[in-house]
DNA sequence: GATGAATGAGGGTTCATTCAT
DNA sequence: GATGAATGAACCCTCATTCAT
């Protein structure tokens, strides 16, 4: 395979690819999102700081990586639920819950979503943060007018707005989960959340 | 004034420590604060890096005096607004669209109240950005409390979730906007976003 | 006074002068000489920087205040034992064990008698460092020659040679005294190696 | 060879790490023991900053590279001398003429062992000086203790005294050669130091 | 006499990236 | 594919010194 392609294919990883990917979203996990340089990496790679650049192009299209991983598999979640056709608050459940469990298991995982302020300086982290954050809004979206066509969810409520207050308070338990140093069960207090969410959501 | 005061001293700002709190926050406005480098600031400012050490012991310093200014900015609004006796959901309106005005005057202000990704090194600012958050939870809790007991707010509510609600739903409007280069009137939406809240909160 | 005189004269140090003289030693004893800043000794004084340049014309001419203070107070004690006429060894012990006395009292002094590397840079502090070695060379030299016309140091020894005993001798004893964090009782163990020096030297 | 080894191996230095100490011993030789800074070395060695620390994570670990190669040569010269069962005197010249020979060819080698006051701020610069003392004070202790039980070096002489004595006027010699600018041949007056030591020691 | 502000040169260090081998 | 070495730009910070007020 030609090393050229595959450096900039999008969704083709090549296992080193991976590897290292995987890797990046350790460290950040074990330190934070600062600590990510491409020495690090290649310390923890057990590898020399030249050779990561044979599989990425930089530093940047490896954070890109790690957004895409986690774009792929936010898209499998959402397009399951969106086919599910339980009732719409029930897929807003299995949305979240499925989220904060996934941030629970890899905390790397939040710490890239949620540092767009580090990735301000780069249109391309930037653009990915934003299809990432679009990507949700959009099947909640879907969710929210079939739910209130079938009449689970009230009326009177404008759409976009719901989609901010979902969205919103899931990412500020994140935010304060991460703030205090994960000092409390971040699932546990998301079901509580998500129940108060479905009471005022619901008819 | 003593020079070794004023340096330690933490409501007492002198005219030049105001002044470069001032290019500080511009300049994190114009570029991003990734660009608020010493070097940068002491250009901004016409002056060579050193001098920015007469009225600041370290960078951190800097930031955290951006920090306090805010906070102090904003324990005004919500002691006044705490103490102005009006209707809970109005309480609430109050303080969030003023925040929001703030925003949209000062761009740089939200750029960093939401850049904790980038303190997560130092404790001083950690701690800072989490005193900023509490102390707007606390004066949110104190509301809505008032407003179940006078029945301006709907009961069966948990308290806490609700603040999350509100909080996040505001600090997901403001990081849209910011990702989205502002492209939108984020006060205008604001109120909607608050109408939409108001009316899922009260009775 | 003329302010450009004093600045200059040697030996006829104002008040002021002696003040900072005394803040430099006692930081350098606290501290180290490495800390003796013209910041750090402002702040010790309760003035500003700039204000010490109306007393000194540079740091160097302040470390030269220091030396010459010692030269003038060892000179003293030098001129006092020469006179007193008592055996030479007795002189050797009373010289010695003054010295010692005082680097108690003062560690400072010693830290700066002891900064030759440091000094390296400047012509004036090397030669007043010179100066201050080869005063009390010269009187061992007295002390030593007439030692031996009175027979009362043994013959055959080399007088340059047995300057070079007795003053490293000392200053190798207050250098593992500084190095191993002044644990242990200058004065005492200087007057056992002083016991064993007149034991070697003695007819 | 790995990378993230080598530069933390004590004794094993890459041949680039030996490069550098050689280049850092050569400017403090030209220049002083002030001017070895990280600037200074990499332009004499025709490199940029940086590239040291692929080699030396810091500056200070660079003179420690320094002080662990003399201890190194030193411990060398100081176990063959020990294992020479040569008497106790001739030994006691070995190791001093081999010092100063070695001090004559290489004055940087001088210039570092006599910089404590510089190494003061550093606990790992003090401790290497530290040791490098108590090595040559350990094997003198065994070697006039044996003098004395053979009857080469006089009775009622305090071994650790005469320690003092031994080291700090050869000490001292160098310190004046070193003040004095190297005016003088620091060989030739050791010897003549040597022959007054000896004298002074014997039976 | 002293202050407050600034300078300018330099300090050590980090980091993404490149490239010959 | 990987290594080892280097680059160059940038980073935060320190310090002796100057000077208008």
């Amino acid at each position: 395979m030609n090393v050229y392609l595959h450096k900039n294919a999008m969704h083709t990883k090549t296992e080193k690819q991976r590897q290292i990917i995987e890797a990046a979203i350790e460290l950040i996990a074990e330190k934070s999102i600062q600590q990510l340089t491409i020495k690090n990496l290649a310390k923890k790679l057990g590898v020399t700081d030249g050779a990561l650049y044979r599989h990425f192009n930089s530093k940047i299209d490896i954070l890109l990586g790690i957004l895409h991983m986690f774009q792929a598999e936010a898209r499998e979640n959402l397009e399951q639920v969106k086919k599910s056709r339980l009732p719409a608050l029930q897929q807003f459940e299995d949305i979240f819950l499925y989220r904060l469990k996934y941030f629970t298991q890899r905390p790397a995982v939040a710490a890239v979503i949620f540092s767009e302020s580090i990735f301000q300086n780069d249109v391309r982290l930037t653009r990915a943060v934003n299809e990432f954050l679009t990507m949700h809004e959009d099947t909640l979206r879907i969710i929210i007018e079939r739910g209130i066509r079938k009449g689970e969810i009230r009326k009177g409520i404008l759409i976009d707005e719901t989609i901010y207050i979902t969205i919103g308070s899931m990412r500020y338990l994140v935010t304060r989960w991460r703030l205090k140093g994960r000092d409390f069960d971040l699932y546990e207090k998301g079901v509580q959340l998500l129940g108060n969410l479905k009471e005022l959501l619901k008819c």
